[in-house]
Parts: structure tokens; C-alpha cells; sequence
DNA sequence: TACAAGACTGCAAACGTTTGGAAGGCGGAT
DNA sequence: ATCCGCCTTCCAAACGTTTGCAGTCTTGTA
């Protein structure tokens, strides 16, 4: 590869003039300047980025890190940071954790060795030891979608209880009263908090909670296949299910045609994030819209803002969850 | 940050005593080793990987490029990149083009300046001199999924004129004779590939090639139900689609039923890729599989090999597709 | 003629590592 | 007593930039 001082050696001049001169600096000459421009040009110089970051202490990257980026509310987000990311000229490190949180720890790790300007987690579980690190270390971070314990690590995310209140009101408006409630895992604050918005619903409904009529799983189709199918064959089965997420909720609707169970016939059913997929005709899931990509572009940009100016972001976003009612959910009828 | 210098400080030896220490090196007493490993640990010591970068040459990231993250198949490609690269103590910098080959360009050079260890493109097209520049710089690169016309560049790959073939002789199977086809771009290798092969067989049964009933467009969904319209609203309406992937097929499905054509009842309707909404209950799409992880993970592999071999990658590996048979097809009857 | 100012350019240090070679100390063999 | 070799450590250069400071040269002014 050639280098600055390649370069310099080809137009006769000190490789400091060459780094200005790319720089367009206004101390070097507008000829020499021009010189070095084509100097540079025919000899295909490329900066090398590694040894910048070395001297300007910034590298120009920011980490993402997900969960699964097969997940499209997160492939939706990783689209969302990656678009802001890229008109600022950073590179976005994408990492998948499984909601591991031994690979998270590991990532955060791997990426400050990397001298990352930044992070976008969206991976955090409750306990989340690192983000206090992060916060303590005053490295630059933005929680997404899920929060910490961290008092006051900025975030963006979408009013949980908010958007299970809408879900579970819609059931209930619809006359269900047999309604359960299939959560993400305990150890996510989102969770948790659709959980306790659910509960909060029922209760002021005067509905009963029914322990066989909740649980944490994960976010996965596997996982809301297999709860779908314990609740469904239960004595009390119940007439609607809310779905923490999407891709429980079309697991669960898998199992649910394969018991006899047509949707929304015998059984309503309501999901939560509105990925692409669940507008296909054929699904028309009802479900609580969280606008993903946006998400990813505000963090970004709240991100990115702060590392330019050298401060801590600051950003603490609730975006508004919206109901966008389809075919999955219909008045109880017995 | 704490540096090599600050914890030698600590220790009382040379920087250069503790990199060896660190590296775990047999030159350095074991116990000398283990001071420097505690001090290490005390002052939270990490080590800055874009100086070691720098003076190694290496940097322990590779870059990889697809048209947009959100499309189920590369981020099923994403994720299988991610796992190996992680293993292997790589980063991945993720990069969006949505096929547009300045932004493309724009990436490889970003990438090249950062100094990335190697590339992964999902997103060449054919005429994509970079390639042929990647090759000239020995720069080490796989192709996933999409072809360039560099003559000898590694690649892993479907064959797609076996899995076309795969997808019409099926339709034609069911006595299908109106068979339309929505491809991809056309500036796609993989793209053509399937419409040549498409026409090949058509012709080889003897079946009429009626240009109205074959189009190229670009791979969304938008895409697919504005080609998905154009051709179920023709005098003559074909019986059966093959769609050059499923999230075109999706498109198809949604306006099909939206003009009172049932699918497969009057229409049946063929995609590419096995997406995993494809296999959703409700829309059980007949497609043609191709195994996107496992495409990303011996991509992956086979990229960090010759990296580590200090060698050009060589692999060539052309996995085979595999039609899936679902519900979105169904006999001719007329 | 001398001097100041301004316009360019070069020198050298710094960023935080890695690593080849030199150097120091020590024990054992001659 | 001398020498050799081994074990351990250090020195210094190198990776490719950026940038404060100092230097040079030109030009205009007193």
C-alpha cells in the first residue's frame, strides 16, 4: 500500500505537507496542493484509517449490538443506526448475542479494545453489570429498546406499559376475558414491564390472573410455539393471547391452526413491534407498532452528536407505542 | 486509558516485558509474568487494538457488504458471517448498499482505508470493477449469492439456473402452462441466471416465451406487488408465477389476493430463497431453498483462513438448491 | 538597505503497540 | 580463572499518521 510519505517522496515534499494538503489545509500552496492531489491520485494513496484512530484517539466505528439480527425488529434497527452511521462516514460493528449475557460482556470488551467511538446496545438485560462500567468509564453509549438498572444511561425506547396497556385494553374492548399474556425473558426490563402493564390491565378490569396464563420465555418463534402450545391444550384454555413480540406471536399462531384453533375465530391473538411480516394478507396480526428503524436513526444521531462534542449523550427518548388493529384479534363470542 | 507503558510503570519493568507478559510469551519469567498480569488486572488494563493494528498490519475486523440487512436472507448470510468471525475474534462492520453500486464503491474504499482484514460482498453486480480492483490488489474477498464478471474470483454461491430449473419444471409438473417470471435486477448475475434458465425450460417444453410474462425489477416487496399487478391484470393472465425470491413472491401474494385471485386456486405462485416467513401456517410458500447461514459461515471460514494463511482465498463452492414444496402451488385445472 | 510580516514548508514528537537484537547476570564446564 | 551458554530483561525502531513549532523565502514598507 502506498503511504503519505510515498506520496511526499514522489512530489518532492515532507509527508507533514501531504497529510495537509489531503486536508486541504489553507497553509499549504494551492499548486503544490494540486500537485500532491494528482500525486496521490495516480499512486492510488488511501489513507490508512488504523493509524489516524491511533494519533487522533478516534476510530470512527460504533458498535451495535443485538441480540439476533435475524430478528427484524433488530434488523430493522441495525438498518436505522446504520443509515446515520454511514452519512457521518463511521462504520457500524454488528454483534449477536443471543441475549447472552456472558457474549454481550464479551463484545463490550472486544469492541472498547477496538477503540469504538460508541455503542448501541440493544441487547441489555436487567443486570447488566458493563452498562454501570460504561457509565462509570464515561465511554459513550444508548441503550435501545432495552433498559438497565443504570440510573441514568440515556436511551431510547418505546413506552412499554403503555403499548401492553393498548394490547390488553383491545382485548378486553373485543369482550375477552380469558386473556394471557406470553412474555420475552424475566431478565429484560421490556419485558418485564409489558408483564406488569398486563397485570395492571387485568386487575383493574377486575379480570383474575391466572399463573397458567403468563410466563417469561424468550423471543423467539421456538419458544412461542412451545408456550402456545402448553396454554392452548390447557383445561381453561384461554380465548385471546398477547404476544410480547411478533415472533412469538406467529409461533403461537402456528400451533394454534395446528390444534384447531382458527385465528381469530377461536382464539385472538395480539403481537408486539409490528415487523414487516405481520402485514402480509395472509397474517394480518394485530399488534403494537414500535417504529424500529427510527429507533436505530435517533440513537445513532444521539450517539454520534454526543462523540463529536465530546460530552456523554444525554438522550432519554420514549417514543410512543401505537395499536395497529388487524385480523388476528375479533369480539369474543361464546 | 490505561496504556503497556502505565502498567510496566506499575510493575517496575519495560513495555515491551509487559507485551510479551501479556502475549503470554516464554521469554518472560513466570514470575515476573504473573506481577504483570495482576498489575494488568488492577489498573483494568485493555489492550489498544488499533496500535497493535498498526504495527501488525492486521486488523482483526472484516467488512461485509450486502444490499439492506433487512432482507431475511442476508440477514440470515449476516448472521452466519457473525458466528464464524466472533470464533475467530473478528469484528464485523456491516455495511448497507441497497444495491446501488456508487454506494458499493463507497464502501470498499471506506473499508480498504480502515484496513479491514477482508471482505464479504453480497451485493455485486455484475459490472463491479471493484471486484476485478479487489483481485489486482490481492486483496482478500468473497463473493456471496451474487456473481461479478472477474473471471476467477472466489465465491460461494447456489447454482441458480438448477434452482430455476427446479422452481418451473414444478409448475409445469402441475400442468401449468402460463408460467411468468419476476426477476430480480437485471445487473444481478444471480438474477439473469434464474430468467435464462427460466426461458430454457420453457422452451425446452415447447411453451411459448411472451415478454409481457417476464420482468426484471429490483428485490422488495413494493417491487413485487407493482410487477405482481401489472402482470395479474394483463388480457392474458398466467397461471403460475416464479418470483426471483420470496420477499418478491410475499409482494405477488398480497396484490394476488387483493384482485380476488386465491393462490394457489387461481394462481399459483413460486419464490427463491426459503425465507422464514415462507414457511409461516398461512403462507406456506412453495420456494426454492438456499441455505443463507451456512452460506455466510463458509464464506466466513474460507475468508479468515487465507487471511490467516496470509493467502488470497480460493473457494468455489456452488451449493446446491432445494425446492420446497408448500402450498402455494397447486395443479393446472381449467 | 534593513526589517517586519506573511506565506509556505519541514522537523520532530506523539499515539500505543510489537519484536529483533543487544546486554546483563548467573551457573556450569573446562 | 575463563569462557560459554542460558535465562531474562531492556533498548530502539517501526507501523503511518497529525500537528505545534521553527525555519525559509518572498514581498512590501519604512
Amino acid at each position: 500500500m502506498t503511504t503519505l510519505k510515498d506520496v511526499a517522496k514522489a512530489v518532492g515534499v515532507s509527508p507533514s505537507t501531504v497529510s495537509r494538503a489531503l486536508a486541504d489545509s489553507p497553509l499549504v500552496n494551492r499548486e503544490t496542493k494540486a500537485r500532491i492531489l494528482r500525486a496521490a491520485m495516480e499512486l492510488g494513496y488511501e489513507r490508512n484509517e488504523v493509524a489516524r484512530a491511533l494519533v487522533m484517539g478516534i476510530s470512527g466505528a460504533v458498535g451495535l449490538i443485538v441480540p439476533d439480527i435475524t430478528n427484524p425488529f433488530f434488523s430493522d434497527v441495525a438498518r436505522g443506526v446504520s443509515e446515520i452511521a454511514d452519512r457521518a462516514g463511521y462504520g457500524v460493528i454488528l454483534c449477536n448475542t443471543d441475549g447472552r449475557p456472558d457474549r454481550e460482556l464479551s463484545y463490550i470488551r472486544l469492541l472498547r479494545r477496538k477503540r469504538v467511538d460508541g455503542l448501541i446496545v440493544c441487547s441489555a438485560t436487567l443486570r447488566a453489570s458493563y452498562v454501570s462500567d460504561l457509565a462509570a468509564a464515561a465511554f459513550p453509549y444508548v441503550l435501545v429498546s432495552r433498559l438497565s438498572l443504570e440510573p441514568d444511561a440515556p436511551y431510547v425506547i418505546t413506552d412499554d406499559r403503555a403499548g401492553a396497556r393498548l394490547a390488553v385494553e383491545h382485548l378486553i374492548d373485543l369482550g375477552h376475558r380469558r386473556i394471557a399474556f406470553i412474555g420475552g425473558p424475566e431478565n429484560v426490563q421490556s419485558s418485564r414491564d409489558r408483564m406488569a402493564s398486563y397485570l395492571e390491565v387485568l386487575a383493574e378490569h377486575g379480570l383474575p390472573d391466572v399463573s397458567a396464563w403468563r410466563c417469561h420465555t424468550d423471543f423467539t418463534q421456538g419458544a412461542g410455539r412451545e408456550a402456545g402450545r402448553r396454554m392452548l391444550s390447557l383445561d381453561e384454555v384461554p380465548s385471546a393471547i398477547f404476544a410480547a413480540n411478533d415472533v412469538i406471536a406467529l409461533g403461537v399462531l402456528e400451533v394454534a391452526e395446528g390444534l384447531g384453533l382458527p385465528v381469530p375465530g377461536s382464539l385472538s391473538l395480539i403481537g408486539y413491534d409490528d415487523i414487516r411480516y405481520a402485514a402480509l394478507p395472509r397474517i394480518q396480526l394485530t399488534t403494537i407498532a414500535q417504529p424500529a428503524v427510527e429507533m436505530g436513526q435517533i440513537a445513532a444521531d444521539g450517539l454520534l452528536a454526543a462523540v463529536k462534542a465530546g460530552i456523554a449523550p444525554t438522550l432519554q427518548r420514549v417514543l410512543a407505542p401505537r395499536l395497529v388493529v388487524r385480523s388476528s384479534t375479533a369480539p369474543h363470542s361464546e
